[in-house]
DNA sequence: CCAATTTAAATTGTTAACAATTAACGATTT
DNA sequence: AAATCGTTAATTGTTAACAATTTAAATTGG
C-alpha cells in the first residue's frame, strides 16, 4: 500500500503500529526509545513523537518517566461497546452525508478498495487491516465526517488490537465490494445494513 | 485544583488546554512552537510534545511541516452524536461497575466534587470545566472503565470546545451532588438518569 | 502593471549532548 | 537470611544547534 510518509515520525509510527496490529509486539511489552532509535537508524526524537502519538491513538500505554508498553486489548464487554460506537459513527455520517459522498468522494473509496484487494491477495495481515481501515476512513471523510476522525480512529485501534478476521481474506474484500456497490447506487439503508454487518 | 505535574510537558499541555477551553485562543489560530517556548521559558521539545498530545486529544489540529491550529468546535449535528456517545459510555460503565465503585472508588469522586465546589464558588470557567471532567473521570475509573478513558476524553474535549454552561455555576455543582448521592446509595437507574441529564 | 521566478525569513523536523529520574544490584546491618 | 540503604547502570526528560521545508517578499521578465 502506498503509505506516503513525509516525515520520519510518520514512517516510524506506521511501522510500529503495523507490528502491534500484526502481533509482533506482544501486549504489555515495554518499548525503549533507544532500542527503536538504533533499530531505525534515527535519533530518539521522532521515536518519542511516535510513542506519544501511538499512545493517544490507543496502541501504546504511556507512563511518565517509565516509557511505553504495548496496550492490552479491551475486555469483551468493552469491546462490544466499542464496536457499537463505531457502527453508530459510520452509520450516522452515511445517513447525513451519502449524497455528498456520491457527488465527489467515491474515487478515494474505490482506490482504497483496489489496495484492499491487493492486500487480501497477498495475505498480509497488517496490510489488510490497514486497507480495511483506509476504506472506511475514505467513506467517513467523503461523507463529511472529518470532525469525527480522531475518535473513530481510536475505536478502530482498539478493535485492531484483537483483529481476528483471518478466516478468509477473500471474504473481507467481497464485503467491502458490496459496501461500495450500495454506496455508489445510493441505496442508503442497504449501505448502512452492510456496513453494520461488516464492523465486528 | 491540584494538578500534580511531574514534567514540563504536562504543565504546558494543561496550560494550553485550559486556554483553549476558556476561549483565550480562538478557533483556527495557529500556534508557533517558538513563541510558546519563549513564553513558557522552556525549549521547543516539550512544546512539541504538548502539541502532539493536544492534537490527538482533539483540541488542536496538526498538519505536517505546517504546525498546529486551534481546532474548531464540531458542527451541531456531530455534537449531538458526540454527546450521545459519551452518555452511552458513562451509562455503560455504571450499569456494569457501580458495585465496584461503591466498594472502593467513591473517595476520588467525593474529592473531585469538593474541588468542583471550590471552582464554582470562584467562577473560574476553565477550573469548573476541568473539575467537571475530573468528577466524571473518577466515576469512569471507579467503575473499571479505564480501558475507555482515551475515547471518553476525546469526546469530552469536543464538548469542551463549546462549553457553555455559564448559566449558573451553582447549578453545575448541585447536579453533580445529586449524581454522587445516587451513586452512593446504589440507586443505579436514578444515577444513570441524572448523569444522562447532566451530559449535554 | 501583472505574473512567474528567485531570494530571504520564518517555521518545523531532526539530531546529539546533557540533566533528571527510575530500576537494579550489592553491601551493610540486624 | 531478610531488610534497608547507597551506589551504579539504564532510561526518560530537556535543551540547543543544525537541516529541511514552507511562507512571504522581492525581483525579474513579459
Amino acid at each position: 500500500m502506498a503509505q506516503l510518509t513525509r516525515t520520519i515520525r510518520e514512517q516510524v509510527t506506521n511501522q510500529i503500529r503495523d507490528e502491534v496490529v500484526a502481533g509482533k509486539l506482544p501486549a504489555g511489552q515495554p518499548l525503549r526509545e533507544g532500542h527503536l532509535a538504533e533499530r531505525f537508524g534515527v535519533s530518539r526524537g521522532p521515536i518519542r513523537d511516535a510513542f506519544l502519538q501511538l499512545s493517544q491513538e490507543g496502541f501504546l500505554a504511556y507512563q511518565a518517566n517509565r516509557g511505553v508498553t504495548v496496550r492490552k486489548p479491551p475486555e469483551q464487554g468493552h469491546r462490544e461497546l466499542i464496536v457499537s460506537l463505531r457502527q453508530q459513527i459510520e452509520c450516522f455520517v452515511i445517513e447525513r452525508g451519502l449524497e455528498h459522498l456520491r457527488e465527489d468522494g467515491l474515487a478515494p473509496v474505490k482506490a482504497a478498495l483496489d489496495e484492499l484487494q491487493t492486500a487480501c491477495a497477498s495475505s498480509d495481515l497488517a496490510a489488510v487491516a490497514r486497507c480495511d481501515m483506509a476504506f472506511h476512513e475514505a467513506v467517513l471523510l467523503g461523507c463529511g465526517g472529518d470532525d469525527l476522525l480522531p475518535v473513530w480512529k481510536w475505536l478502530c485501534s482498539q478493535m485492531l488490537l484483537t483483529y481476528s478476521r483471518l478466516e478468509s481474506y477473500q471474504q473481507v474484500y467481497e464485503e467491502h465490494l458490496e459496501i461500495l456497490s450500495a454506496l455508489e447506487s445510493g441505496r442508503k439503508e442497504a449501505a448502512i445494513a452492510v456496513i453494520k454487518a461488516n464492523i465486528c
